[in-house]
RNA sequence: GUGGGUGUAGCUCAGCCCGGUUAGAGCGCAAGAUUGUGGAUCUUGAGGCCGUGGGUUCAAGUCCCAUCACCCACCCCA
């Protein structure tokens, strides 16, 4: 027996249903905010996700799904969207066109970790990207989109977790401060967290270590540390955000794992769900074009997970509109009435009619069984007796009442009812 | 990559500590209960390389080792 690779998942009726309505809402929720769908390869030369998310990050130095083809490219499946979307704007030189471009995308990212509860290798990520305005009212509306989508699905109990980090003109500074203080209080954080000192030093602010979250309360704060055009940014995505009636906590530890973000960071977490509680999480993102190519575009957005949403949507019990039931389900005894169910069978469904049959040459009673499961408004007998008189017997599956009519009005007949 | 837990019927699980002959239950599935009628009940039945490989033993689902997978947590992230 071959199993599915680990971290991975089959998806199945009714999960699938699930997964058609969290997209369409998708698609709808989106273009309502006049964002349009782009779709980028699945894979990407190596390259683009080292100089895009950067070499010191945990995603580019173990957790990729990295391969040589056939030509000796290094070829690498997307761990994430955002620098594919990138690049993708700048390789068709979008940046010409009117701005800003607004994209949104959906589909399976690539990761090679450990699975747990609300992690995959494969997993499903929708995301919005708005390039080329630095502009504070599109952060807020970034945030309020996604706010929006999951809003529309039934979910409640979110927070919004909001930080500036600052951009490459103040963040170095705040970081040889942070680096200081760490250094002299070195005996108060854990063992992660003096590696993380000489890695990436703003990643000690989110350490979730008890010792470690005392040992920063008398540390220096980006939010103190912002340059002016920053801090004036950030209190314009706040206020916006109060135009919207989007609440927010104010988190002056979080921090994004990827390089590339600058200024507004912000997660949306619901906290029912164990260790993995981000539900979607994002951030503005203005060095990362340059990292890619040579325009300087100012961008913004975020990313959601979809098997985290849907955790969430089954831990709310959120009922998701499941595939109704069929319209008709034929019932026919011996083999001249199964032959003529079976293009009866056509006949409805050309017409419209969401009809099956019986494919195992089950006795009456397990077909009627079969019709009950399948939640079918109507059933439809064929025997002896109707091929005879050229009727079928029209069963009302919910009060058992039954009639028998004209085969060939049957169609017509049947379409007036559902 | 590290730690803990779990792998027995389609599904959920019991049996394992304290080895012993044909491996169980519930649900589901199939057939039937005056021969052409579901959602209730009852009867009967089908369905298991007890994750895989090795070892100990007269004997292994049960004990030991390895391996794989899943779950949870750490790391990190969506």
């Amino acid at each position: 027996m071959i199993n599915a690779p680990r971290g991975t998942n089959d998806i199945h009726p009714p999960d699938t249903s699930y997964w058609q309505y969290i997209e369409n809402k998708a698609h709808s929720v989106f273009n309502r905010y006049n964002y349009k769908e782009i779709r980028t390869p699945v894979f990407e030369y190596t390259e683009l996700f080292q100089r895009g998310i950067g070499e010191a990050t945990d995603i580019v130095e173990k957790e990729m799904y990295t391969f040589e083809d056939k030509g000796g490219r290094s070829i690498t499946l997307r761990p994430e969207g955002t620098a594919s979307v990138v690049r993708s704007f700048l390789e068709n030189k979008i940046y010409g066109q009117p701005q800003p471009t607004k994209y949104y995308y959906l589909g399976p990212m690539f990761r090679y970790e450990r699975p747990q509860a609300g992690r995959y290798r494969q997993f499903h990520q929708i995301g919005i990207e708005a390039l080329g305005s630095n502009d504070p009212f599109l952060d807020a509306e970034v945030i309020a989109a996604g706010m929006n989508y999951v809003q529309e699905l039934g979910l409640n109990n979110l927070k919004v977790l909001l930080n500036s980090i600052g951009c490459r003109e103040c963040r170095p500074g705040y970081v040889e401060e942070l680096k200081k203080y760490a250094a002299e209080n070195k005996e108060k954080f854990c063992s992660d967290c003096k590696n993380r000192l000489k890695t990436n030093p703003l990643r000690i602010l989110d350490c979730k270590v008890e010792q470690c979250s005392e040992a920063l309360k008398e540390a220096p704060l980006i939010l103190e540390a912002l340059c002016d055009e920053c801090e004036e940014h950030f209190r314009q995505v706040k206020t916006n955000l109060n135009r919207l009636e989007i609440s927010y906590d104010l988190d002056p530890y979080l921090v994004r794992g990827l390089d590339y973000y600058t200024n507004t960071a912000f997660e949306v977490k619901y906290t029912g769900l164990g260790a993995q509680d981000t539900i979607f999480g994002g951030g503005r993102y203005n060095g990362l074009t340059e990292e890619i190519g040579r325009q300087s575009v100012p961008a913004i957005g975020f990313a959601l997970g979809v098997e985290r949403l849907l955790l969430t949507l089954k831990e709310q019990e959120i009922e998701l509109p499941v595939e109704t039931g069929l319209d008709v389900f034929i019932i026919t005894i011996g083999e001249k009435a199964r032959s003529r169910g079976f293009t009866l069978n056509q006949e409805l469904r050309r017409a419209g009619v969401k009809s099956d049959m019986d494919y195992l040459d089950n006795s009456v009673g397990s077909q009627m069984k079969m019709a009950d499961r399948q939640n079918a408004k109507y059933s439809f007998i064929i025997g002896g007796n109707e091929l005879q008189k050229g009727v079928v017997t029209f069963r009302d599956m919910k009060s058992g009442e039954e009639e028998e009519i004209d085969i060939h009005n049957i169609v017509n007949k049947v379409q007036t009812y559902i």
